[in-house]
DNA sequence: CCGTGTCCTTGACCAGGATCAAGTCGGCCA
DNA sequence: TGGCCGACTTGATCCTGGTCAAGGACACGG
């Protein structure tokens, strides 16, 4: 597959704040993982011409923040995110990792306004779909339609699974879940789902699972010195798959 | 405000199984909190149309089941529910307690199946909406079409919240939390927001916050002690909400 | 009326993960 | 090249909440 984008960081994507692309739904390479999926090709071509926008976000970069005026969700091009709420007294909770082909932004329509902050982990690009019109051409196409439901139903579920993790498992559950479900989402992607490098800080990760960043280190440790997995800083390589599996307790996938 | 059977334990409904009410989402005394809320009288008249039928559920016994095909989703009209996803491992998670003006079902949009359970916690009757019909008829009314959207976005930041509330809150915390955001939703509904009736055990309450039932106990018992709540059983007195808010963490509101 | 089962409370002890601390590795820039 | 800084690893100790256990309160049915 193409998309080599989504698995080395940065470098090949060209000048940051660069001319606008040709936008195409159609001959993307995503098309098969994003809001796109299983829509006809005339569906499709009238999507293309909705999406005449896409930004970049350099990593550490904010695509937007809590509270910023919402008027458009955003696929994700290329690049990593997280997305992280924060709380008024100051605790920080991130609420997922969006690769290619997930779609930012989907909190904001109650409110009007973003209710999380999601931050480039790497130079990223986002496609930009203003709502209103995606909304109105919705109306006008049920097979779009019922994809928008489709996908904002799919995120609910993919929470059901956070929950469950934060809930119910202990620590290596977590992490073995975790790493589980990257490899599952880059498999998707068309990528190694054995072999890839996490983009996001041992700190990120705990955060994410609940831990801290000594327990998500002394777990990937212990999970290298049994032979399940290798890591070498970001780089991590799924040794065995079913054991991690069972690690995981056959788990829910979690997004 | 007339909802009562929001707050006493059955026995003023009638009898089980009983003759369809007429159903009028514009003489409903949820209208502001449902889906509804902001619809014209024009919507709303159309919106009863297609909501001919209503549901009853005993207590204990289920709404639906996971892997129960979709085909509508269901605002609480009375009662309380829990909702609980399962792992192939066999550990559960309380997901949420929905309760009058909640809508259930919208996590099997995206497989066309159910993917939690819907447990009735006390003899309960929904709103049956026939999700395909809610689809065309949001088709041609966008206001129904925003409030749709906006319902399906609140439960997405609703998760957020717990997300937050398991991966990064203390015992006390959690169960301060808790409280407050069942207060809350009372007195959205026009119930006292400092004295209801718990409708979940301790192990239920535990299991959503992540927390066992004996913890639950001590964190009540010890919140009782302090003064800053009278606990009887189920009955549940805040005796200082704004105590009980700093003991939040003046946290983010969880649904 | 009592027996039974469910839910709840409380105590004693234990352990998983947090916290505190020290040191290593690797990238980056002067 | 060397110094710095952020990210990571690992060890020692602590503490929150889990586990195990006993008993009480209350509803329900015979």
């Amino acid at each position: 597959m193409s998309l080599q984008s989504g698995n080395h960081s940065s470098g090949e994507h060209g000048p940051s704040g660069g001319a606008a692309q040709p936008v195409c739904c159609g001959t993307c390479g995503l098309r098969d993982v994003c809001m796109v999926e299983g829509l006809s090709a005339a569906d499709l071509e009238r999507l293309t011409g909705m999406v005449s926008l896409r930004r970049r976000v350099k990593r550490g970069e904010p695509l937007f923040r809590s509270g910023d005026p919402f008027d458009a969700v955003y696929p994700v091009h290329f690049g990593f995110f997280k997305t992280r709420v924060t709380s008024e007294d100051g605790r920080e909770q991130i609420t997922g990792f969006p690769m290619p082909g997930d779609v930012l932004g989907f909190d904001a329509i109650s409110a009007g306004a973003f209710q999380c902050d999601a931050i480039a982990l790497e130079d990223a690009e986002v496609c930009v779909v203003p709502f209103r019109q995606l909304e109105t051409l919705s109306r006008e196409f049920d097979s779009l339609q019922r994809q928008l439901h489709r996908v904002l139903s799919r995120e609910i579920v993919r929470d059901q699974g956070v929950m469950m993790l934060l809930g119910t498992m202990r620590a290596e559950q977590r992490v073995a879940t975790f790493l589980l479900s990257l490899s599952r989402r880059f498999e998707q992607r068309g990528f190694s789902p054995n072999d890839f490098n996490l983009r996001m800080t041992r700190e990120e990760m705990g955060n994410f699972l609940g831990l801290k960043l000594e327990t998500v280190s002394r777990t990937l440790s212990r999970l290298q010195e049994e032979g399940v997995v290798s890591v070498d800083g970001k780089r991590l390589r799924i040794e065995q798959h079913r054991r991690l599996h069972e690690l995981a307790g056959l788990g829910l996938s979690i997004e």
